[in-house]
DNA sequence: CTGTTAGCGCGTTCAG
DNA sequence: CTGAACGCGCTAACAG
């Protein structure tokens, strides 16, 4: 609990040299650095980075706000910030709004009262306020994962509509004509693209898009079961299934292992978001990869590149693509 | 980038009187206080927590230090931490280490400058000193997941030893005579606890410990894989394995199936740390799991009693029990 | 290379 | 019920 002026009478110096110690900040000889170093050590001295924010009016920290770090797509984007923030000495500060607006805001408040110096959003749904709130405090913000249309801000995100043509595109190489898509929810950009790329493939390839199978819910597994016991009940039953995130995957894999059906004898699955290596034992989805990391890497840079006014004045639009990795639950051709 | 002082000026009122409204703190007529929030509304003045945990001397905020986010286990945990911890109004910074000490310094470094009121710690290695650092600068500590031997601090943990006990003994009633155990990192607590409660059953059973079947490694699928692949070259080769964490389990699961070798019919598998529904779509892994969120939880409130000063003056210790989830990697009886 | 002055934005203390 | 003065711990700006 000593304070710099207490290292500094100790040291027999004033306190801002003792700063410049600290800092690495302006010339110190190495006789009073030395002198300045061993009263630290000996008072135990911690500085305290709420006053020196205070008065650098930087606090050197970020502030990341997601949906839900437990689903492992989250984990790894969050990683990526992490690393990106921690190489240029920033610290993150993560949030988990479970797509709810209302929390998303309370955080968005809090974390400009601690003065954070930049904000990372996965925006829960499509509004311009929050964005707009943010760049009120003098605060950049890059938006993440998802689309903010006419939001003034930079945005970090994936091919959704394309990784799902090419998904559906590759169900109907198989065969497949009756396919079902399980997608999150409506304002969510991401689920809504997932759903534009299902249909345009369709109709590229001719077909008419029926409305009993296509599917808005939760990115979550409840919802992906919930989802494809719906789809189940259809008549005719669709072949082919396409789960708009691993979450809805797994739920519609349970769903179609309770209603004792195999994957992909009696109907193919494709997904959205792979897992990481360390949670499976086999991978066996055929899903869109995206790359995760790389997101958060990439948001990270372009949040600190703005931060350091070494970002160009036009706000970027960076879209990273997909990667369709075939595996067994899209199965053989069929019929 | 309102002050409070511009939104006095703006409601012709005292500074005091703002900072008696935005923390409904003394008595302030209705009258003014409407003046004072439509002035905060106009200027869009957010206030600087900074310069409030400065002249309070609190953050609400508090550390948690783990290994690893990704670790299915660790989420849970630091969502038991936020859970508790949002529910008494603070807010928790989350840090990785990786298991490394030098990480874990470093974050305690920053942390303390950072001055949360709290910190839980599930410290790398079995170190007094990181301890007694955080309580040189008058914050508690509590330990999680982990014992330290002779800290003088609060701890929560689960009884590892105990659930290794059990998970053995299983095997052993199954009619397993050679049973290997891959366990963590020596030096810390959990790892070494795992080792010690399979050899308690096997002494119990009157059966020798063969050092040849005792594996320290990381708590890491790369681990596991590899410590299964040198298990497996030990004559004769056991019948039954014992991974130490969710991890190790599924790193042996994939040196097993490269070996072509079947669970349970070849070998028998138990494992510590059970997976969240949410991510499989089979559990079929024997396990000891364990009470994450509950974890998290306890921890927090512990922390949060001393902040407050209604924990009991004596420093606590929690033990968690062990729940032995037997599915079907673990066999039937077998010879 | 080192020090002085001043003030970041807020809340505690004490006075009205 | 409201306000004035002061200082939390630190560093920017400006000397010397």
């Amino acid at each position: 609990m000593a304070t710099i002026r207490d290292v500094a009478k100790q040291a027999g110096v004033a306190p801002i040299t003792v700063s410049r110690v600290v800092n690495n900040s302006g010339y110190v000889s190495e006789k009073t650095r030395a002198r300045v170093e061993t009263a630290i050590a000996d008072l135990g001295y911690v500085p305290n980075v709420l006053a020196r924010s205070l008065r650098s009016r930087r606090t050197d920290t970020l502030a990341l706000i997601l949906s839900d770090i437990s689903n492992p797509f989250w984990t790894t984007v969050a990683r990526g910030v992490e690393d990106a923030a921690s190489d240029a000495g920033f610290n993150v500060i993560l949030c988990n709004t479970d797509e709810s607006e209302i929390e998303q805001d309370k955080y968005l408040h809090v974390l400009l009262q601690k003065q954070v110096d930049g904000v990372l959003l996965v925006p829960a749904r499509s509004a311009l306020e929050p964005i707009q709130f943010v760049q009120s405090q003098d605060t950049p913000v890059v938006v993440l994962d998802r689309l903010i249309p006419d939001a003034q801000a930079d945005t970090v995100r994936c091919d959704s509509e394309g990784g799902a043509y090419q998904l559906t595109r590759l169900l109907l190489s198989l065969g497949h004509r009756r396919i079902a898509v399980l997608s999150g929810p409506q304002g969510v950009s991401t689920a809504e693209d997932r759903v534009a790329g299902y249909r345009r493939a369709l109709t590229e390839a001719g077909l008419d898009v029926d409305p009993a199978l296509v599917y808005y819910g939760q990115f979550s597994l409840e919802s992906g079961y919930t989802m494809t016991q719906r789809v189940l009940a259809v008549t005719p039953r669709p072949s082919g299934l396409f789960a708009g995130n691993n979450f809805i995957a797994i739920g519609a894999l349970r769903a179609l292992r309770d209603a004792e059906l195999q994957v992909p004898e009696d109907l193919a699955l494709v997904g959205f978001d792979d897992l990481p290596a360390d949670l499976v034992v086999d991978p066996f989805l055929t899903v869109a990869a995206q790359p995760a990391y790389e997101m958060g890497r990439r948001a990270t840079e372009l949040l600190l590149a703005r931060l350091s006014g070494a970002a160009p004045e036009a706000y970027q639009e960076v879209m990273l693509p997909t990667e369709i990795i075939v595996r067994q639950s899209s199965g053989q051709a069929v019929g």
